[in-house]
DNA sequence: TGTACATCAGTGAACGCGCGTTCACTGATGTAC
DNA sequence: TGTACATCAGTGAACGCGCGTTCACTGATGTAC
């Protein structure tokens, strides 16, 4: 009994469009930067539109960022090297000079965690999910003890300096320091993800 | 031969107020939620003389972020220990729930690098400058190796973790979990410093 | 001693602009009869 | 087969608002004579 003037799905494929250009351009400028005309034009569409799929701007960021925080957790879950050689992998890919200059494409605790921060409640709420599913894919690549707690401690510590470090990587003016503190950072992080006590 | 209607060295003070109270704001609600007008008004002042003080907003972006790197600066150059226990107690005076809660006190890189990341080449060498005086004074705390290039990449990975979770704990709705991260943080970052050898 | 003038930190109206959000609408389609 | 109507994704003008910046000004003071 339902019309159809476009195709079936025709809306829900326009608001996943919305929901991943966004993921991509609040990673890139940041999220004030971010307006809604903007972001429709980028698809060809107007703003008035944008509110038949979302309530605010702040529900469009909740649903950009658990995108985001899901593709962060899927290439964890799948680094590019399988098995034992996983983690260092992991930790090379996102301290890499590619990762310093495309923010648009990775990591987003990396690109917005102060934002997020600043951001209320309901919005931190689906950060905090996504990110420990991130850190859940990251302890399961981890070296060292069974213990999933201890595991679960390190995978914070090791997300936390590779954000850390990309961010530095990101802020300073010169380049061949930039790289100096990935380099830091990727043996930082390797020491961490295989350190058995502290 | 110059007349002063204001105490001599009136003008100067201003302009450090203002700079002082914008190193707080840009740390509280980020570089974009700090208007010229409502930090002028925090002053008990009006918008339209800021711009005898400054050419324009970036430029007191940058002397904020320079005072505020110096604050931290100094607080690691004279940790709340001195001499063996001082690495430590820098560590644990940064990852504190204080920290957490009242970031406008706090580190810079902490409240502001990305927003930084996408800021002019001169604002970004002005936050570059800062950083390494503060890197030199981190690096000045840590144990183990004598060799300065070591440690100094060394400094780089524990403001790394250091910030890096200072952000998640902020990030993150659940304070339970938040002194959880702080705890892994700790840990990461004593690690790190006491550490001869990836 | 008194008046005219110069200095200058700070004032506040005004500028153009883009923001998030609302809402009456358009126009292509399918259904009813 | 043709006409009237319902649906609804998307349109675009309009809303109030705050932004960074400019600029003619005010008013308290010191200097000149």
């Amino acid at each position: 009994l339902h019309l159809v003037r476009y195709e079936k799905g025709h809306k829900a494929t326009t608001r996943r469009r919305i929901v991943g250009i966004a993921a991509r351009r609040f990673r890139k400028g940041g999220i004030d930067a971010v307006g809604v005309a903007d972001l429709m034009a980028g698809l060809g569409l107007t703003h008035g539109g944008f509110y038949a799929h979302f309530r605010s701007k702040e529900e469009l960021l909740r649903e950009a960022l658990a995108v985001a925080l899901a593709e962060t957790q899927a290439k964890w879950v799948h680094p590019a090297k399988k098995g034992k050689g996983g983690f260092e992998a992991l930790v090379r890919a996102y301290l890499d000079e590619a990762h310093v200059t495309s923010p648009d494409r990775g990591c987003v605790c990396a690109a917005l965690a102060p934002e997020i921060a600043r951001r209320p409640r309901r919005t931190r709420d689906v950060f905090e999910k996504g990110l420990m599913k991130s850190i859940d894919a990251l302890a399961a690549q981890l070296g060292g003890d069974k213990d999933p707690v201890a595991r679960r401690r390190r995978a914070f510590a090791v997300i936390g300096v590779m954000m850390g470090t990309l961010q530095l990587a990101r802020a300073v003016a010169d380049e061949k320091l930039a790289r100096q503190i990935l380099r830091s950072g990727i043996e930082a992080a390797l020491t961490l993800g295989k350190k058995r006590k502290a």
